[in-house]
RNA sequence: GUGAUUAUAGCUCAGUCGGUUAGAGCGUCGGAUUGUGGUUCCGAAGGUCGCGGGUUCGAGCCCCGUUUUUCACCCCA
C-alpha cells in the first residue's frame, strides 16, 4: 500500500483550520467591500502565452506548466526530441499554465471584458496561485492571494485608499505591522542621475537586499553587474539616507534635482503621505528606498507590509503599474493594487494565537440517536430548527451513549438533545448544556426560542 | 539551480558500543459504566525502521546510491 502524501509545498486544512482561515478571508472581504470593490474570479489555468514574460526570467522558471492532453508528442518530430532542448520543447507540449499571481490574469480579464466593465474598475479577487518555488518557512507552492486593484484611474486617492485598507485589515486582525513605501520613479531617477538608467532592474534588485546583506555586499553586487565605481560612489548618500519620511523626501529633492522623473516620484510620495496624515492612518508608514520589489511591471508607488511580531517575509505587497494592459492590446490604462498573502497572515495569526473566541460555523445542537422510533420522532424537529437557521445535526446511528456524547464533545457542540420514551410521550426533548452539564425538558417552541437566543 | 538537514506505529518522538522478540506519549478501538461527554483506571490493535545495494557471524545504527522532509541562498506573498 502506498503512503498517502500531497505535493511538496501544499497543505491540507482541517475544519478547525478552515474556520480560522475563513475568519481571515471574511475580514479582508468586508474591508474590501467598504471601499466599493467587487469580486471577480478567473480560471486556475491561463494560456501560457498570457503568463510568459510578465514576471521576468526568474518568474517564467517558476510557472507550473500543464502538459497538453492526449498524445502530446504527436506533432513533435524525431529531431526535436533528440535535441533535448527542454525550453523549446515545452512550448510545444504545454500550452497552459497555473496562474502565478492575480494581477496579470486581472489585466487579461480587463482587456477581454472591457465591454462589460466601466472605469475606474475596482475589483477584488481571492484565489490560490501556484509557484514552482522551493518551499520553506512562510513559502508555499500553493497559496492564496487577496488582491484589490483599481484600473483606469491615475488619481493618488487610490493609493491612499489602498493604504487605508491595509490599515483597517490589520487593525481588525490585531496584527502589528509596518508599511514600507517607495516609488519606482525615484529609483529610476536615481539610476538616471548616476548615469545608469538602463541598469535600473539590477540596481533595485541589489538594493532590495540592503537590510539582509548590508551596504558592503550590496555595493559588491552592484559592481558585479558592471556599474562603474564612480556611479556607485554617487549611490552611497542615497542608500544611507535617514531621518523622518519628510527629511528623506527633502534630501531626495536636492539629490534628484536634475531628474524630472525622480522629482515626480518624490512629489507623488509627498501627496500620498500627506493624504495619509490627513486621514489619520494609524499604521506606521516608512519611506524605504531599499524597497524595490522584484516584479518588474511596477512604475509608481510600491508598498510592502511586514509583521512586527513574527519573523516572516512580507505579508502584503503591491504598487502602481502604468501599462500592464498594454501587452494585451489596451494601452493607456493605469492601475494600482495590493495583494494580501493569506497564507502568511494565517501563519502569523497561528503563531500569535490571535483568533477570536466565537465560532459561528459549528453545529449548535446534536440530537442523540437511540433507535429507529426515536429517529423518526427527531427528524421533523431537525427540519424545523434548520428552517429557523439553527445549525443542528443528528447522530446517524444508534451507537452507545458514550460514543455519541464524545462526538459532541470533540466537535465542541454546545448543546445535546436527548430523546427517549418519556420525552416522546410528553412531546418534548431533553436539552443538555454540555458546558454546565445541566439539563431541562423543552417543547419545540421553547427549544426554538432558546436556540435562537444563543 | 546551489548548500545543509531529516526520515522509526495514524501523529510527536526515544532507541546506549553494531548484539536476543524495536519502545513511549498522544490518538484509535474495547472494557470498568446498557439514558449521559470531559477526568481516572485496565486492555487491545497498530512496524517492510523511506527505498535499493554493500560491509558484517549479526545492521534501525556503519558505507554508497536514490527518494523524501525541513532550512538557508536566489526570488517572492
Amino acid at each position: 500500500m502506498q503512503k498517502p502524501s500531497i505535493p511538496k509545498g501544499t497543505r491540507d486544512f482541517t475544519p478547525l483550520e478552515m474556520a480560522n482561515r475563513n475568519y481571515i478571508f471574511n475580514t479582508i472581504k468586508e474591508v474590501f467591500r467598504l471601499y466599493g470593490f467587487q469580486q471577480i474570479e478567473t480560471p486556475a489555468m491561463e494560456n501560457l502565452s498570457t503568463l510568459m514574460g510578465k514576471y521576468g526570467e526568474e518568474g517564467d522558471k517558476l510557472l507550473f506548466k500543464i502538459l497538453n492532453s492526449g498524445d502530446y508528442l504527436a506533432s513533435i518530430d524525431e529531431q526535436e526530441l533528440t535535441q533535448r532542448n527542454s525550453s523549446k520543447l515545452t512550448t510545444k507540449i504545454s500550452e497552459k499554465g497555473l496562474r502565478y499571481d492575480l494581477t496579470v490574469p486581472f489585466a487579461r480579464f480587463v482587456v477581454q471584458n472591457r465591454d462589460k466593465i466601466t472605469f475606474p474598475f475596482k475589483r477584488y479577487q481571492i484565489q490560490p496561485v501556484w509557484r514552482a518555488d522551493r518551499p520553506q518557512k512562510g513559502r508555499y507552492r500553493e497559496f492564496y492571494q487577496c488582491d484589490v486593484d483599481v484600473v483606469g484611474s491615475d488619481s493618488l486617492l487610490n493609493e491612499l485608499e489602498l493604504i487605508q485598507i491595509v490599515d483597517e485589515v490589520y487593525r481588525r486582525l490585531k496584527i502589528n505591522v509596518c508599511l514600507k513605501i517607495n516609488n519606482r520613479k525615484i529609483l529610476s531617477g536615481i539610476a538616471e542621475i548616476i548615469g545608469q538608467a538602463d541598469k535600473i532592474i539590477d540596481i533595485t534588485v541589489a538594493i532590495d537586499k540592503m537590510d539582509k546583506i548590508g551596504l558592503e555586499k550590496v555595493n559588491e553586487e552592484i559592481a558585479s553587474k558592471g556599474i562603474s565605481a564612480v556611479a556607485i560612489d554617487k549611490l552611497q548618500p542615497i542608500l544611507c539616507l535617514s531621518g523622518s519620511n519628510a527629511d528623506k523626501l527633502n534630501s531626495l529633492k536636492s539629490i534628484l534635482a536634475q531628474s524630472e522623473i525622480g522629482l515626480k516620484g518624490v512629489e507623488e510620495l509627498e501627496v500620498i503621505l500627506g493624504l495619509c496624515e490627513r486621514m489619520n492612518v494609524q499604521t506606521r508608514i516608512e519611506l524605504d528606498l531599499t524597497l524595490a520589489r522584484g516584479l518588474n511591471y511596477y512604475t509608481g508607488a510600491i508598498f510592502e507590509v511586514k509583521a512586527l511580531d513574527v519573523e516572516i517575509g512580507s505579508i502584503t505587497g503591491g504598487g502602481r503599474y502604468d501599462n500592464l494592459t498594454g501587452v494585451f492590446g489596451m494601452p493607456g490604462v493605469s492601475g494600482v493594487g495590493i495583494s494580501f498573502g493569506a497564507d502568511r497572515i494565517y501563519d502569523v495569526l497561528n503563531q500569535l494565537d490571535l483568533y477570536p473566541a466565537t465560532r459561528s460555523e459549528q453545529t449548535q445542537l446534536l440530537f442523540v440517536c437511540f433507535g429507529q422510533e426515536e429517529l423518526n420522532y427527531c427528524l421533523p424537529w431537525l427540519a424545523v430548527l434548520r428552517s429557523k437557521g439553527v445549525n443542528v445535526e443528528v447522530y446517524p446511528e444508534p451507537s452507545k451513549m458514550k460514543k455519541q456524547m464524545s462526538y459532541a464533545d470533540d466537535k465542541k457542540i454546545p448543546f445535546v438533545a436527548i430523546v427517549g420514551e418519556s420525552e416522546m410521550n410528553q412531546n418534548k426533548i431533553m436539552l443538555k448544556d454540555m458546558k454546565s452539564g445541566m439539563q431541562e425538558m423543552k417543547s419545540m417552541e421553547e427549544l426554538i426560542e432558546f436556540m435562537l437566543l444563543k
